[in-house]
DNA sequence: AAATGCTGCAACCGCAATGCA
DNA sequence: TTGCATTGCGGTTGCAGCATT
C-alpha cells in the first residue's frame, strides 16, 4: 500500500485553500509570526498540516510577493541563472525579488522550456537540440559556453559549491559594495567579495560576460525591478548587472567589446543569435584576448583565471 | 451548446538536510 | 552517536479555466 501523506494520516483538509482559511493563516502569522510551522495549524485553528500552511504562506499569502507575469528581464535572468545552477529553483528565485521557487519552476516548465525548444535549444543543456542529444544534462552550465574552450577542473559538487559561494558573495549589502569596490578597499576597484571567489584572483565581469556569453549587459539588464544596486533593496541580488565594463580592473580591454556585448541580449539567444552573435563579439575583440587567461594590456596587467571562471559558469 | 483538449497554477508528495534531545 | 521531528526543496499531479472542435 502506498505511503500516505501527513495530511492523510491526521485526516486533515487538503486541496485548495478557502478564503476563510487564508484569513485565519494570515491573521495568525500577522499576530504571532509562524514560529514552528507544525504548531501553526493548531494555533490558527486550521485543519491543515504545518507543511501545507507553510507552502500556502510562502507561495501565496506572503505580503512581499510580486504577482503577475514575468518581465522580459526576469525571464532573461531565470534562463541565465538556470544555465548556471540547473533546477535549483529556490536559488534562482532568491535572485528574483517577490518571486517564489514554485512560481519560477512553473514558469520554466510551462513557458521557457517550450520557448527554448521552439528555438531549437535544449532547455536542459542550453545547447542546440541536435548537439544536446550527444551530451549529458549534467554539463548544462558548461554547455552554454561551448564555443569557448572550457576545461572542467572540478567535480560537479565543487562546481555547485563555487556557484553557491558566488551567489552568497553577491548578496553582500550595498554599502559593502561601495566600501570595497570602486577603488576603495583593495585598490583595484574590485569588490572584495569577488576576490573571495575561489580560483579567481581578480574578476573581470566583462570577461566573464564574454567568456560565459550569458550575462546580459549592464544596459540590457539594469532595468530589472529591484535588482539594481542603486535600488531600494539593492545589493541583495546581482550587482554584476550594474557593473559596467569599466568597473573592472581591465576596463579598457573590455571597452573593445563592450559595445558588442550590449548587443548580446537574451532575446538574441532566443533568436538563435547567441551563436550568431558570438563571432560578431569576437570580431569586436580586436584587442587583447581575455580567453588566454591574462589580460594583456600595458599598465595594470591583471591575472584573469578564465578556467577558474569556467568552473562556476 | 456540449464535448474534448490544452494550459497554467496551486498544491501535494517524498526525500534530504538540519536541529535537537 | 543515534533517532526523531521539523523544515526545505524539487518533481509531479490535479484541477479550473480557456480554446477548439
Amino acid at each position: 500500500m502506498a505511503k500516505q501523506s501527513c495530511c492523510h494520516k491526521k485526516r486533515l483538509r487538503r486541496g485548495l485553500w478557502s478564503p476563510e482559511e487564508d484569513d485565519k493563516l494570515m491573521n495568525h502569522i500577522a499576530k504571532y509570526g509562524h514560529g514552528c510551522w507544525s504548531s501553526v495549524p493548531k494555533l490558527a485553528g486550521l485543519e491543515r498540516c504545518g507543511k501545507s500552511c507553510r507552502l500556502r504562506w510562502i507561495n501565496y499569502l506572503r505580503p512581499d510577493l510580486k504577482r503577475g507575469t514575468f518581465s522580459q528581464e526576469e525571464e532573461d535572468l531565470i534562463i541565465q541563472l538556470h544555465s548556471m545552477l540547473g533546477n535549483k529553483w529556490s536559488q534562482i528565485a532568491a535572485q528574483l525579488p517577490g518571486r517564489t521557487d514554485n512560481e519560477v519552476k512553473n514558469f520554466w516548465n510551462s513557458y521557457i522550456k517550450k520557448k527554448l525548444r521552439e528555438r531549437g535549444i535544449d532547455p536542459a543543456t542550453h545547447k542546440p537540440l541536435a548537439e544536446a542529444t550527444t551530451t549529458t544534462p549534467s554539463t548544462a552550465c558548461r554547455a552554454v559556453f561551448s564555443d569557448a574552450e572550457l576545461i572542467p577542473a572540478t567535480t560537479p559538487l565543487q562546481e555547485q559549491d563555487q556557484v553557491e559561494q558566488m551567489l552568497e558573495g553577491l548578496k553582500m549589502p550595498l554599502q559593502d559594495w561601495s566600501l570595497h569596490g570602486n577603488g576603495n578597499g583593495n585598490g583595484n576597484g574590485i569588490p572584495e567579495c569577488y576576490l573571495q571567489v575561489p580560483t579567481l584572483q581578480a574578476f573581470d565581469m566583462g570577461a566573464l560576460q564574454q567568456h560565459c556569453g550569458v550575462f546580459p549587459s549592464a544596459s540590457s539588464s539594469s532595468t530589472v525591478t529591484g535588482l539594481s544596486p542603486a535600488g531600494a533593496d539593492a545589493g541583495a541580488n546581482l550587482p554584476w548587472l550594474e557593473l559596467g565594463p569599466t568597473d573592472t580592473v581591465s576596463g579598457h580591454v573590455v571597452d573593445h567589446y563592450a559595445g558588442a556585448l550590449d548587443e548580446l541580449r537574451w532575446s538574441d539567444y532566443f533568436d538563435g543569435g547567441f551563436q550568431a552573435a558570438a563571432p560578431t563579439c569576437q570580431g569586436a575583440l580586436q584587442g587583447p584576448c581575455v580567453y588566454d587567461g591574462v589580460k594583456v594590456d600595458d599598465d595594470d596587467a591583471v591575472q584573469f583565471d578564465v578556467h577558474g571562471l569556467s568552473n562556476w559558469c
